[in-house]
DNA sequence: TCTATACGATACTGTGGAGTTCCGGATCTC
DNA sequence: GAGATCCGGAACTCCACAGTATCGTATAGA
């Protein structure tokens, strides 16, 4: 946004005023460049070189575009758009449960741990910079949570859980256990995880049956 | 553990032989400082002076004992033991709600929120030194995990919660989702947050009810 | 074709922090 | 009290990286 706002309103009157205007086409390749290199060392292992060199540019170059380190990285994550969890391309299956198992892709988890690398290496930055934090979370954590709860809301709107159940609150076990165990237990966030978190926990806690349908009926009533 | 080593077994005889031995007494205090600068400005931000500084010790004299920043950090966060959650110490109120209720106390809030702050501080430095990943999951991570399973399985033993329950998921939900709401979501972890976890997620997927009694029976069988 | 400008590459500067060395004074042991 | 050693403090070296300046080249526009 920050060097969108300069390309398009304010430099562009003066590059096309003589000579050819500055060379755009290739801000995306740098950006991304830096995405990479955010998620490959962190911050503060990352530098403006590393950028420069993976992308092909000079470091001037980059320098010519942001102001500083700082304002790169918040325009990369800003930028960063992956793979689509928009609602119109959610699976829909009929049943939550055949919704929340179509939603587990190796793609789709390739694409969550590969977020969750860049998050790790954010961190460290986020107490200083509130702008990066909020570009943060809109990226890479939102997304997940929000198609979680559009497919719980279509879960209650056909009657197949009560609208009782606390989904905004659900909709965050997921993506919150996943990068729980990828930045702090540090073990993969494979497909046995994320089915025992949607028969384990999520179903459940939504009234449904987990995996074991046995297991229904054995519960007792809560001593009051 | 590495300078309890030195201090007791090997640097020992030498430094009984001659003078006095080296002032270990001090330790403490200094790792104690660097958990302190730790949490405030996670790993690179912290320097060797701020902690001396804050120890009021000499930077010399920490060089004395740890060889590197990494191996102090190392030190400072495998010997950091906060406040107890010990099985003996943990609440017994004769229901699994109690428990979890009672666990919610300002001083463990505070508590974990500065585990976080300090896991948010090392989050850099993970991925290069897996032994401090370790020592960091053991300190931070784990108590509380431990101390839910211990809260559930009781409940299982006295016949509160079905034997069936993924208990093992099930005791890193809190965990996973306060870090996730400090760290990533940058909210505060408060009594109702805490609250809405029990009864909207831990409870419920439980087999016990959440909240609102009320809600109870209007569940639809699962569409099969 | 000519000119102006942006480009990539590279050399340079300045700063900040890791790790080292040295010193005067305090403290323990004998 | 004497001697040895460790302490806190401060000055020092060394290096890595942010940010700047320069240069030869490539290319778009006239």
């Amino acid at each position: 946004m920050t060097q969108l706002e300069l390309g398009e309103s304010g430099a562009a009157a003066a590059e096309t005023k003589l000579g050819r205007r500055r060379d755009h086409t290739r801000d995306p390749e740098i950006l991304a460049a830096a995405i990479e290199v955010l998620a490959e060392t962190g911050f503060d292992g990352m530098t403006i070189d590393m950028v420069a060199t993976r992308a092909k540019a000079g470091k001037a170059t980059l320098y010519r575009r942001w102001p500083s380190k700082n304002e790169l990285v918040i325009d990369a994550v800003a930028c960063m758009k992956m793979g689509d969890l928009d609602v119109a391309h959610l699976p829909d299956t009929g049943t939550l449960r055949g919704d929340l198992v179509a939603m587990i892709k190796p793609r789709s988890i390739q694409e969550a741990e590969k977020k969750m690398q860049i998050m790790a290496g954010l961190m460290s930055m986020l107490s200083t910079a509130p702008e990066l934090a909020d570009a943060a979370n809109n990226a890479i954590a939102k997304p997940r949570a929000t198609a979680n709860r559009f497919l719980m809301q279509r879960a209650i709107d056909r009657g197949e859980i009560s609208p009782q159940c606390d989904i905004e609150t659900l909709a965050l076990v997921t993506p919150s256990m996943a990068a729980y165990r990828t930045l702090i237990e540090r073990k993969p966030v494979d497909r046995d995880f994320l089915i025992s978190l949607i028969d384990g926990v999520l179903l459940p806690a939504l009234g449904l049956v987990g995996g074991d349908p046995a297991q229904r009926g054995k519960v007792q009533p809560p001593a009051s």
